[in-house]
DNA sequence: ACACAATTTGAGTATACACTCCAAGTTGGA
DNA sequence: TCCAACTTGGAGTGTATACTCAAATTGTGT
């Protein structure tokens, strides 16, 4: 039989529960109890629904992960401003999921070291991505100086980005642009 | 009385446990029984010496920022180059410490959050110095340029830095370097 | 060698956590 | 309307954690 609304409702109150927690306190906020009195959920509830907290985590992180993706299609023809102007709208319109990006990535806990793989699996496939970007722009720039390049303006943007989840009163836009611009 | 010398001994220790601990899996890794077990010490004798585990990571932590401190006595005559060459040279010959560095400030931890207040009040010094440094380098650069231009160095630095913590197979300090040298 | 403070021990406490179980309640297709 | 599948409540389990304490042992100045 197909799954009731209510379940499915339940469902997403408990994603969202989990986000918002990950998003404001980190891995340490998180916790089962906190998870369900926030979205007014018994535990025998969340675990009808999901076979541990880890999988509820990872369901979280790999929406924030995917959600910073500008081009998920592939078509091979965003210039470096596209992936920079993706990377900070992400921020711009998405700070919560933004802050638990960052945050999945810095967690020492093993179900974030899960996500800590995954962060870095996508890095390795945004820098290939930065780079050939940079080489379309400049046919002269060989593919290992566009790997250098790519990994010094992705490392910029990575480290403005963990400067604001650290201090929101950072203006990560402002920064992110003027990094765009020296390294290119 | 004075202090015996064997307890001094533990407590050097219990120290060097936490660190290691600290560097090699973070704040998840770093349990009471864990340090124990690793400095051949009873809990006992861990609380006799540390008011609390907390206690004893703020040390390896405090440590291990004042460890990246390139000109702890506040001459002010360094130059962007020593200040960036210590930041370097803090990955290159204390690997461990810096992994601690990066982590206490990641981590979500209580703890560690202690931690990241503690990163964040070193990170604004540092954009200080980096800023002091640029403007006696080129005396037309305004002080508010000096600021943000300073914060993209650094933003730079540890973005590479984070990015090293998580696959240590990356060359951080040759992309330090580069970093470096566009942003000036 | 003595006194006594410093240190160590290790079993014990309290607490928080993720997770289980199943009886009772609800949903929605036939 | 019926009823099987789905969902829920909430007490209960097991485990890991940080931390305590009183008694035993060890180190040090005299």
């Amino acid at each position: 039989m197909a799954r009731y609304q209510v379940g499915i409702q339940t469902e997403a109150r408990i994603i969202e529960a989990t986000r918002g927690l990950l998003a404001e306190g980190g891995m340490e906020a998180t916790t089962l109890k906190a998870i369900c009195d926030r979205a007014q959920v018994r535990s025998g509830s969340f675990y009808n629904i999901f076979d541990s907290k880890e999988d509820a985590i990872i369901r979280v992180v790999r929406e924030s992960i995917e959600a910073v993706d500008p081009d998920p299609d592939r078509a091979g023809t965003d210039t470096v401003d596209d992936l920079v102007d993706a990377y900070i709208r992400f921020f711009d319109e998405e700070p919560k999921m933004a802050r638990v990006y960052v945050i999945a990535a810095l967690a020492g806990d093993s179900p974030a070291n899960g996500a800590r793989r995954r962060f870095l699996r996508h890095h390795k496939r945004r820098v290939e991505r930065f780079a050939d970007a940079m080489q379309r722009a400049d046919t002269s720039l060989t593919p290992e100086d566009a790997g250098v390049q790519a990994e010094l303006l992705l490392g910029a943007l990575d480290g403005l980005a963990f400067r604001w989840a650290l201090d929101q009163s950072f203006d990560f836009p402002k920064h992110a642009l003027l990094a765009a611009e020296r390294i290119t």
